[in-house]
DNA sequence: CATATACGATACTCTTTAGTTTCGGATCTT
DNA sequence: AAGATCCGAAACTAAAGAGTATCGTATATG
């Protein structure tokens, strides 16, 4: 599904024979991230992984030495992957950058990322660097966007230097992390629209759109 | 721990002997949540529980079928626990009621509800009935804490009645929750004081406190 | 006081799964 | 083409844990 590209050096040189075929990690990488998804840690075994990337069960073994390291693997591969937050809407507005934000595929991206997340939930607790992965990989992606998109609007003077944007920036992710995890309801445009309305906006000093009158 | 009650039937009559203790289940239900909060469904195991309950592991087979209807019935019964919401604060405007609500006591309660929540989280996406009384025992009543305090704002005339109250009374919850099981950094009053001041009252047009300039 | 029953402890069965080993076939190197 | 090594498939091992059965003891009922 995403194509990513290992370091993937060649291990040590034997005179003959193949090498390692490191070509296909992403594949396997992903296959245990679709079964992370949708069994959760506990729930997926090995065998899914394999079967799911058509993979030799010993083969997954020839290159993590457990369970855990693959699934740490996976996810930290997650963060190069699919972020290409290096474009990010500059319309000149931090409502319609933060609009413009509202896409189809982010919010499917979003979803798969926190149904990635559920399945690891559990382990967050007892493995500090795991719960640091998982953030940097699934959550820490979005929530850098919107500071950026903040920041900005500090710079060109549009919303206060006041405004605690490492709080704001929280706010978008954590909500549709509630949402659809806990009230497993789906996330539209409606949803997000009134996040950026109803909260956002106003708690940057911007009013709302439609009615600046308080009575 | 928590003292519960349970409207306990004494099973059909028996002529002679004991009756079946019921006494002792919330004390297990009890352990079952402390065992569940701090390993997670899957690594917990009916063995930990009976050992932390000082109970044999065959009692708790006598009065749950299996481990899940144990740990649905454990996250049911802590809907009526420690949810004193009866009596909330009401010290007249709508800032004074939510840094009333801050309490130290609160904040652990909430902590422990989350990391309760954690344990399932990976269940929740299968069990669509198990992630409803999740919500509703571990968070839905904060939420409806908040719900009530911003209805009452509104009757009292002192916040617009056009606010999306069922929104924001989502944020204080679901930014807690973040806050512990993501980023693992402790709740206390600067940051519930910060998203009160910060996102709350701007977002229901109440100006910051202290800065009601704009320029 | 006698008896039936529920209790805690513990031994047991059975299923699942992480991780290993084996093997025939495919493929790269020389 | 020959040889070495890696591959996927599948059998295997070992450990963990859900759920059951047994047993001696405690206790409530009568």
């Amino acid at each position: 599904m995403t194509q990513l590209d290992i370091p993937g050096t060649t291990e040590h040189s034997p005179r003959l024979g193949r090498k390692r075929d490191h070509t296909r990690d992403p594949e396997i990488l992903a296959a245990a991230l679709e079964v992370l998804a949708e069994t959760g840690y506990d729930g997926m075994t090995i065998d899914m992984v394999a079967a799911r990337a058509k993979a030799g069960k010993a083969t997954l073994y020839r290159r993590w030495p457990s369970k855990g390291e693959l699934i740490i693997d996976a996810v930290a591969c997650m963060k190069q992957s699919g972020n290409d937050y290096s474009r990010l809407p500059d319309t000149g507005s931090l409502r319609g950058d933060l609009v413009a934000m509202i896409k189809p595929l982010s919010i499917k991206d979003s979803e798969k990322k926190l149904q990635i997340l559920a399945g690891l939930m559990s382990m967050l607790s007892h493995d500090p660097g795991l719960a640091d992965a998982a953030n940097a990989a699934l959550l820490e992606p979005k929530v850098a966007a919107n500071r950026v998109l903040m920041q900005r609007a500090i710079e060109r003077g549009e919303i206060s230097a006041g405004c605690d944007i490492d709080l704001l920036s929280l706010i978008t992710p954590s909500m549709v992390a509630y949402r659809v995890l806990i009230l497993r309801k789906p996330v539209d445009s409606a949803f997000l629209l009134s996040l950026i309305d109803g909260v956002l906006m106003p708690a940057v000093g911007l009013g709302p759109p439609t009615n600046g009158k308080t009575d």
